[in-house]
DNA sequence: TTGACATATCAAGTACGGTTGATATATTGT
DNA sequence: ACAATATATCAACCGTACTTGATATGTCAA
C-alpha cells in the first residue's frame, strides 16, 4: 500500500518521535556541527547526565545518531543516511509526487 | 544559537511529534494522494471517528495539514510548505552544511 | 422543523514518555 | 589494586498522549 519510495511506517514513526523533543532537537543541532562527546553536550546544554544519556539512547535507537567510544569518552554523531531518509519522506508525501499510473488514477 | 536556516525548535518539535504516530503517518500518506474527507479516511483506515478526528487535529495544529469544509464534509490536505520545511530541517542539520565562518570554526 | 449524516469535542481510563537521583559499568592514571 | 572520570542503566514519580464511548455541533434533505 505504501509506494516503494516510502520507508516503512514504524521506522518513520521512530525517526519522528526521536525528533519530537526539544532537548533532542538541540542535541541534533549541536551534532550537526560535528561529533561531540556526552560531557561536551552536558555542559553546553546544562542537562543532567542521565537525562542526556536517555535522550541519546532514543536518538541512537531510532538510527539518527551513531556512537563511537574513544577511551573514556563516547562520541556521538548524526547519521547522514537517516536525515536523507527523512528528507526523502517529506518529498515522497508531497501531493502529486506519485509515479505513473498512480498519478493518473488517484492523484488530483 | 541556531543557524538562520533552522526553524525554531518548538515548531519543529511539533511537526515531528505530529508525525511520530503510525496512524498519523498513514493519514499523511493517504492525503499525499490528494485531499480526502474524514469519512473516506475513516473507512480506509478502519478507525473510530473520534480517534481520526483527534489525529487530524494534531496534524492540523502542527500545520501539517489544512482543512476545508464543503457542505457536510471536511476535506483535509497536506500542507506542502510544512513538508518543505521538514526537508529543509533535514538538510540543515547535515554535518558540514553550515555557512562560511561556522564551517571553519566548528565543523570538522 | 425534523431526521439523517458528517464531524468535533468531552470525560474517563490506560499507556507511554521524560525527569531525577541512585547505582552500575567501563576506562584510565597512579 | 585503587581512585577518579565518563557513560549507561534502573526505579520511582509525574505529566502528557492515545483510545473509547458518549454527546454536541453543523449541514443538508424531505
Amino acid at each position: 500500500m505504501a509506494t516503494s519510495t516510502l520507508p516503512d511506517t514504524a521506522r518513520a514513526a521512530r525517526w519522528f518521535h526521536a525528533l519530537s523533543d526539544a532537548t533532542r532537537l538541540e542535541i541534533v543541532e549541536l551534532l550537526s556541527h560535528g561529533e561531540r562527546c556526552v560531557c561536551e553536550l552536558q555542559s553546553t546544554l546544562d542537562a543532567a547526565q542521565s537525562r542526556l544519556s536517555f535522550h541519546l539512547k532514543v536518538l541512537k535507537d531510532a538510527g539518527l545518531v551513531t556512537d563511537r567510544r574513544e577511551g573514556r569518552w563516547v562520541y556521538y554523531a548524526v547519521n547522514r543516511g537517516s536525515l536523507d531518509a527523512i528528507a526523502g519522506f517529506a518529498a515522497a508525501v508531497q501531493p502529486g509526487k506519485h509515479a505513473g499510473s498512480c498519478r493518473a488514477a488517484c492523484c488530483g
